[in-house]
DNA sequence: CGACTTAGTTGCTAAGTGCAACTAATAAAA
DNA sequence: TTTTATTAGTTGCACTTAGCAACTAAGTCG
């Protein structure tokens, strides 16, 4: 029986130019030694306290970002998708502000339109389009995207970020509606203002018991 | 650099007794030899194609039984779950009617109430009951319960089995629009007697084009 | 100061969900 | 044979929720 080849994959999205971009490093050794593929690694058991450590690691090391979310997306498998042989990946997923890439100052750091991969090395490209997949049906019933915003917003922000990500237009009320009873959003004192011209928006944040908190459950910060 | 050590376990879900069971085996081996747990095994790279497939062929190894409706459930990891070391386990998750766990003839296998099994070795008890909470939150929106039913049900027959699974009571004349809108059951002609002392029901079952197909994606048998 | 633009609210309409009361069909009891 | 009990299935109505359009509010700019 030959060992199998453990690792962890992390897709970190992000909302830059109007869509939601996939980051990728090139890679620098064999296999595809060069191409563009998800920031990943073998696990290191005497490091990890499990996959999702090693994800934390993984990404922290490659990118320099440690994202406030991120979750499991699913593992895969199998003796074709890596060269060497039999391999088993823990794929994660992490959303962040774009703010944050920029911050972290690592310009290895290539971002992707993230519905437009297509031919990354493994079987990177499926892991993307999952990822994918989960955001988008998360998003239609829960808060998930307020984690590609900064640490404060205004409602058409946040309105705007959701359409991207779900692809649709929304209604502004019932939008509005479903924060409120949500319940997950506070008002800031401050207001928007900065060289806009005209009404400022109210800035709201994330409450505080649904902050800084990795999603410790399938169904993390869903609340109802 | 330890090896890691690399198994899929199965969570096993059956009606009976108007309540969700679990099968569970006594381990013939260490460690935890005579325990109850999970039906699971190392993953066999020489003849799994992937992770799906070592748990298909765990569950029928161990229990004689093959799923039509088999789903990964996530990936459990770290150094202390399995006193041998770092160990891996992807977890699946299978519904059957009970009638197939009784035609398989393995006396082996153990049913135990799922929502009240504690104890069991490794983390198997989080996993049953991460299983559960996926069940459920899948089965308030999609057609998994029907996996749980026979080839043929009645439609007051399937509510109850709802009913179960949600652990709430669920209106009737909702529960008949929502299955006619979903549109993945066939009436059968003929109609339920056998004894009843009333009004027969009518036979359904599940569309061809949704039977005797393993869940490919995440998002499997979830139309709409 | 008035035009323009975006933020946020209000009121109506349409659609969906749940309840209760009805009819339907069967077997057992009278 | 008629009545009764019991469950299947339908119909109509009330209530709740989502979406649309038109309104008011608050700022900048000319």
């Amino acid at each position: 029986m030959s060992a199998i080849i453990c690792s962890v994959d992390v897709v970190l999205l992000t909302l830059e130019g109007g869509q939601l971009q996939v980051a990728l490093l090139e890679r620098e050794h064999e296999p595809f030694c060069g191409a563009l593929a998800l920031p990943g690694g073998f696990i290191h058991p005497d490091e990890d306290r499990d996959t999702e450590g090693a994800a934390v690691r993984v990404l922290r090391d490659k990118t320099g970002i440690v994202s406030p979310y991120l979750e499991q997306l699913g593992t895969f498998s199998g003796p074709g998708r890596d060269p060497r042989g039999w391999s088993l990946a823990v794929a994660y997923y992490a959303l962040v502000p774009h703010a944050v890439i920029a911050a972290s100052g690592r310009s290895e750091v290539v971002l992707r339109p993230a519905s437009e991969v297509r031919g990354l090395p493994f079987d990177h490209s499926e892991i993307v389009r999952m990822a994918l997949e989960r955001v988008q049906s998360k998003s239609s019933y829960s808060s998930l995207p307020v984690y590609l915003c900064g640490e404060s917003f205004t409602l058409p922000e946040l309105q705007a970020v959701y359409e991207v990500v779900l692809g649709e237009p929304i209604n502004k009320v019932s939008f509005r509606r479903k924060m409120e009873e949500l319940g997950l959003l506070e008002p800031i004192e401050g207001k928007m203002s900065a060289g806009k011209a005209h009404r400022p928006a109210q800035l709201y944040r994330l409450r505080a018991k649904f902050r800084q908190k990795l999603a410790l459950t399938d169904r993390g910060l869903n609340p109802g």
